[in-house]
DNA sequence: ATGAAAGCGCTAACAA
DNA sequence: TTGTTAGCGCTTTCAT
């Protein structure tokens, strides 16, 4: 099979650590001699000697590999499907981790049943966790992980303070879209979000969202809050009841995309009848039509970010973990406009 | 640290064998007593024991990981930026490899100078090479692979005949360009490719525009093709000597955007005195303005096929390695319209 | 039914 | 300067 160091060593003469101080040991004192070194490296080159990486991570018990987990609740998400958001997110998440000298894993059970399998399996040195569902699963897979783990799209309060978070400004995208639409004279805003019992960050937007009301002078009750589940059939039952609101905001791009779609088929003008505002505002949001207005959130650095904590982390940080917390802005694009504009 | 094999056997009074056996050896005859695995199961749960899957992967000369390798000669890809090439094939391979209880590794140095130092060094079952440049680096590197590898883009006699390949056809794709141009009255048109010496994908679907232009009797000279470098000056340089075609075909989307957006900027109409073709016919071309004409290939299906390929060649599969060829089609948006045709 | 031995490829620690 | 020993955690083989 493959050349190793033995085979290296026995062509050149020398035991295995020879060789492996000639080859692999850097800059540091090789106390090697010339000659002898010379005859490894040239045995090595000729027997197309590399080395066996993963033995070597084996047995310095990391692996320079960074895991990437996705909470259980969630179908796995596309890379080119719909939102982009998990597109965005990886391109930070893949630069951070090159940067760094590590390399990304996505594994197919990590992404749906049984997290806690890959937390400390000896596969990854940290892990990326991506979700803000707080059901008793994900609780329990985090208390049991053993390895570095920086979490993103939650606060790190929320899953234990054990480890260092990465979010936006929930705060301040919501304000920014409620300002939009009560500047341009909504007074009757619903918000969409999906069905999901615990998503915290989710419930961090629509609490939001009920202050900012408020602080209008707009009262919302249950009504306003729309809750949509897998199949989405909630979408058309809200059409066909016909529309309460002038405009919606929902907590992303995928789910705004829904109600834009599917207003069109009821025949309601967007942004004439009704405004749109999405979350995430990536360029999805340029291939709808109208091109959706959408609150942004940096998700390239985040994921950057993410990484960054996590190597830190990896190699030794033991600073108490906080949450990063990124600004967020309001792309304002055509599906949003004067209540009542019938253009 | 993390609790081993061994700690579990000392707690339930057996050897580590023992252990091995009822927890990892599934439904196989595990010859052991009913009460001794009871003891060992509950040990195990008491201790929260979780395998180490680095050590049994190391154990058994397997990874389950799939690398995925890019040539030398190119940026590392975006998932996110420009076009969705690499986003569409990404989602192809991640459903492929999950499908097959594999994970996928992106690696720094992959994605860069030295690809072979991965092509055996035991972090990788399989690879999936996605580049048709054949450079005598890529070249190289290609020969020296002792584990199973899949080529995308590229057919299997271009780099030696030892791998299974995946591609579209690219005859059908720059065929349904050209007789859509040519139905449009299109007779001088251009053909825009990178700069990159041995591109073989380029030059073959450069070669088969020449043959069609041909067979319409258009004749094309060495000005007809437009080769474009890193820094895409020549494309400003190509609008300031001032077009000399009514049409162009790009080898990519990226590089068509790139005509498309600077020949508006030189107020040149699109479509109205330039029709644009463009390559991959990712959603990317729905965010363009006009949004571009493109001829498609199934990226994601390809990248589904390029994995099955590849675990049937790691689980040992022999056979003579053939190439995949996928059909293309022709995506007719706003880029194109009748030759001269001031909309 | 259970266990002892051996080894995957590598390198830190110690010995010569 | 070079070599020997030992072991990372696991599982296959063979012995009991």
């Amino acid at each position: 099979m493959a050349v190793t160091l033995r085979d290296v060593a026995a062509k050149a003469g020398v035991s295995p650590v020879v060789v492996s101080r000639v080859l692999h040991n850097k800059a540091q004192a090789v106390r090697v001699s010339e000659a002898t070194a010379d005859r490894v490296r040239q045995a090595a080159t000729e027997l197309g000697y590399r080395c066996n990486v993963a033995a070597r991570n084996f047995r310095a018990q990391q692996t320079m590999t960074i895991g990437i987990l996705h909470g259980s609740g969630f179908a796995r998400p596309k890379l080119n499907e719909g939102s982009r958001y998990f597109a965005c997110l990886m391109d930070g998440l893949i630069e951070g981790a090159f940067r760094n000298g590590f390399s990304l894993t996505l594994c197919p059970q990590l992404l749906s049943e049984t997290p806690e399998h890959a937390m400390s399996d000896g596969r990854f040195d940290g892990l990326v966790w991506y979700s803000s569902v707080s059901s008793d699963a994900n609780l329990g897979a985090l208390s049991r992980c053993d390895v570095p783990l920086v979490l993103i799209h939650a606060r790190t309060a929320q899953f234990g303070s054990r480890h260092p978070a990465v979010l936006c400004d929930n705060e301040q995208g919501i304000r920014l879209a409620v300002e939009h639409l009560v500047g341009l004279g909504h007074r009757k805003i619903g918000f969409a979000m999906d069905v999901s019992p615990l998503n915290l960050e989710s419930l961090d937007r629509l609490a939001v969202f009920r202050r900012h009301c408020v602080l209008h002078g707009i009262e919302t009750t249950d009504g306003d809050v729309l809750e949509v589940g897998w199949d989405r059939r909630e979408v058309d039952a809200y059409f066909r009841a016909g529309s309460r609101h002038t405009a919606l905001i929902a907590h992303n791009d995928g789910l705004a995309a829904e109600f834009l779609n599917r207003a069109q088929a009821f025949e309601i003008d967007v942004p004439g009848q009704l405004s749109i505002i999405g979350f995430d505002s990536t360029s999805y949001c340029e291939e709808l039509r109208p091109r959706l207005t959408s609150i942004s959130q940096p998700l390239r650095e985040m994921g950057e970010c993410a990484i960054d904590l996590l190597v830190r982390s990896i190699q030794g940080d033991t600073s108490e973990p906080v949450d990063h917390i990124f600004p967020c802005g309001l792309d304002i694009r055509g599906s949003t406009a004067i209540v009542g504009d019938q253009k």
